[in-house]
DNA sequence: GCCGTTTTCGGCCCGACTGTTTTCAGTCG
């Protein structure tokens, strides 16, 4: 969360590739030990900052060595290691690194039999003939690496891309390879499955008896420009808009082991086999099996495969080498939100306002269709000059909601208003007309680039104000296209635990806010958060489901999800907030 | 470089694909 322990951790994944280039090993062991480290202070909910270098060997994957360069980080803005190694390999040698198919040994070898230090220099290579004369190299290697540097700025190893652009691609290729006869099953793993922000490539997993055809279609289909590689378990394609894709077939005898091994993450694989190891057995993207005999513990779902290795089953959004591996074993992991746990939604616009698409009446009944018990409609306030609802407006649609509500006689339709708050905190109308409200979400719509101080002071007097029963979207960023605010948590965490009030995750794929780290820190601290689709359409109601899965990837126990409750505790809980 | 219910030394996850090797090296995830 503390921006200086992501500077830290983009430090040490720096050191990490300039090690790998140094010792010219991939897997050398301190590479590995740079990036373990690098990916535990992006975790760490504690601020660098203030951490002693005793401190910082405390933290999981971090010994004396490291935590001494991470002082140094912090303290004079440099790691003596990663100046001089900088010094010695310059950034346009590096960029040969991201070329598919060129690791440290090739670059190595151009370097010293070629001098070889940059894209030009390889291209001019491979175009008339030398790299293909050293040694272990030859034409058909130059002809791929050449390709690869043609497509370089289609698909880049190094370029993630925001969730949005890529669930629906791999939800329609798992839809259209289902449909491949002889497929039993598909389904996506990798940084999808455990539900990132941002993904780097699309793991698929199939399993039938015959992979030809299944790996034709995906070679051939029409979402495809590239193929990487096509093996007899193995192919890999680029879309045409550049995301890499890759299709394993395994035996369904196997499925839930390479479910377990393709969704990882790295450190939480590490972890599992380590407990493998410690058992006599050996986990593999096949079978968890015995490393004597060979015979196999388990392998057909990825229970069995928890079962045996004495866990209990890893939500994949928690598998990210976090603490879940202890928490399994020690069987304390938190009741996580399903679906159906969810009986209202508190974040949804309607056409009264500029930018809802459906009447009030369409909105109340999807929401119905979709088995909800209660409802908020909470359209944008008259500060939001552009489209928000005038005094006036605001009464005769509440006047509207409540004969709906009678006509209907099923769902509790709660009036409330999606408030603005201003740079000072302050929201919408006066004291006594946001009093008429039933509900009240607030929600940051401007200024996003103030002091940490300013968007603090922000938040908290909009948490202190009655009227306010959540915070929408509590960071404001849109993924890939502007980061949020940045807030004291501590601060927000102290202010809502008092209230009672309730933070947002907004289920938006484009949103996804309150951000995982913030679910998990102020999910443990004890705060409240209300799961809510901020439809503006009947059918982002479903988008539900990408709230809930938000809401698990913070680790935080259905219980404290507001919109879980039952309705009489939900509106006890309303009534509460807005007494003050 | 990290780590310790066998260990403060000696381990450290495992397999597919490709190309260039007639048995393996490099890269990738």
């Amino acid at each position: 969360m503390p921006r200086m322990n992501d500077d830290v951790a983009a430090a040490l994944d720096e050191l990490a590739r300039l090690t790998k280039v140094d010792e010219q090993d991939p897997n050398s062991f301190r590479v590995r030990a740079y990036e373990k480290a690098a990916r535990a202070i992006e975790s760490l909910s504690d601020d660098v900052t203030e951490m002693s270098a005793n401190a910082l060997t405390t933290v999981d994957g971090v010994g004396k060595s490291t935590a001494a360069k991470i002082r140094q980080y912090v303290d004079d803005g440099r790691i003596d290691k990663l100046e001089a190694l900088r010094e010695q390999y310059p950034p346009g040698q590096l960029e040969l690194l991201d070329v598919p198919g060129l690791g440290p040994k090739m670059l190595a070898l151009l370097d010293e039999v070629l001098e070889v230090r940059d894209l030009a220099g390889l291209q001019a290579a491979l175009a008339d003939g030398r790299f293909a004369d050293l040694p272990g190299l030859g034409d058909k290697t130059a002809e791929n690496l050449a390709h690869a540097i043609d497509r370089m700025h289609l698909a880049s190893k190094t370029r993630r891309r925001p969730i949005h652009d890529v669930l629906p691609v791999a939800e329609r290729l798992v839809a259209d390879l289902a449909e491949v006869p002889g497929v039993e099953q598909v389904a996506f793993a990798g940084s999808l499955r455990r539900f990132r922000d941002t993904i780097g490539d699309v793991d698929l997993l199939v399993t039938t008896a015959d992979p030809a055809p299944v790996m034709a279609a995906l070679r051939d289909h029409d979402l495809v420009s590239d193929v990487v590689g096509s093996g007899d378990t193995k192919t890999s394609v680029v879309t045409r808009d550049g995301l890499s894709v890759d299709l394993r077939v395994v035996p369904a005898a196997s499925l839930g082991a390479a479910m377990v091994y393709f969704t990882g993450s790295k450190g939480h694989n590490i972890a599992l086999r380590q407990r493998a190891i410690d058992r006599g057995w050996t986990l593999s993207e096949y079978a968890l099996s015995d490393t004597e005999t060979d015979e196999v513990v388990a392998g057909a779902t990825e229970q069995d495969v928890y079962d045996a290795l004495d866990l209990a089953w890893v939500a994949p959004e928690l598998r990210e080498d976090n603490g879940e591996v202890a928490r399994a074993a020690a069987d304390d992991l938190p009741r996580l939100v399903e679906l159906d746990d969810l009986r209202g939604d508190l974040h949804d616009h309607t056409d009264w306002s500029g930018d809802g698409r459906n009447t009030m009446e369409e909105m109340v009944a999807a929401a119905a269709a979709r088995g909800l018990d209660y409802l908020a409609i909470t359209d944008h306030a008259e500060d939001l000059r552009i489209n928000g609802i005038d005094r006036d407006g605001m009464r005769r649609q509440r006047r509207e909601l409540a004969d709906l509500e009678d006509q209907r006689g099923d769902l509790r339709l709660l009036h409330g208003a999606e408030l603005n708050i201003g740079t000072d905190g302050s929201v919408d109308y006066d004291p006594d007309f946001l009093a008429e409200f039933g509900f009240g979400v607030a929600s940051v719509h401007s200024a996003f680039t103030r002091s940490v101080a300013d968007q603090t002071a922000r938040l908290v007097t909009a948490i202190r104000n009655p009227a306010v029963n959540v915070i929408g979207h509590p960071s404001g960023r849109k993924l890939g296209k502007r980061p949020g605010i940045e807030f004291d948590l501590d601060a927000v965490i102290e202010a809502c635990l008092a209230t009672g009030t309730a933070l947002e995750i907004n289920s938006n794929l484009h949103r996804l806010d309150a951000t995982a780290e913030v679910v998990r820190d102020a999910g443990r601290a004890g705060v409240l958060f209300a799961i809510s689709t901020d439809a503006h359409t009947t059918r982002e109601l479903d988008n539900a489901r990408h709230g809930v899965t938000q809401s698990r990837r913070g680790g935080l126990p259905a219980e404290q999800v507001v919109n879980t409750w039952p309705r009489a505790r939900f509106l006890d809980w309303v009534e509460q907030v807005r007494s003050g």
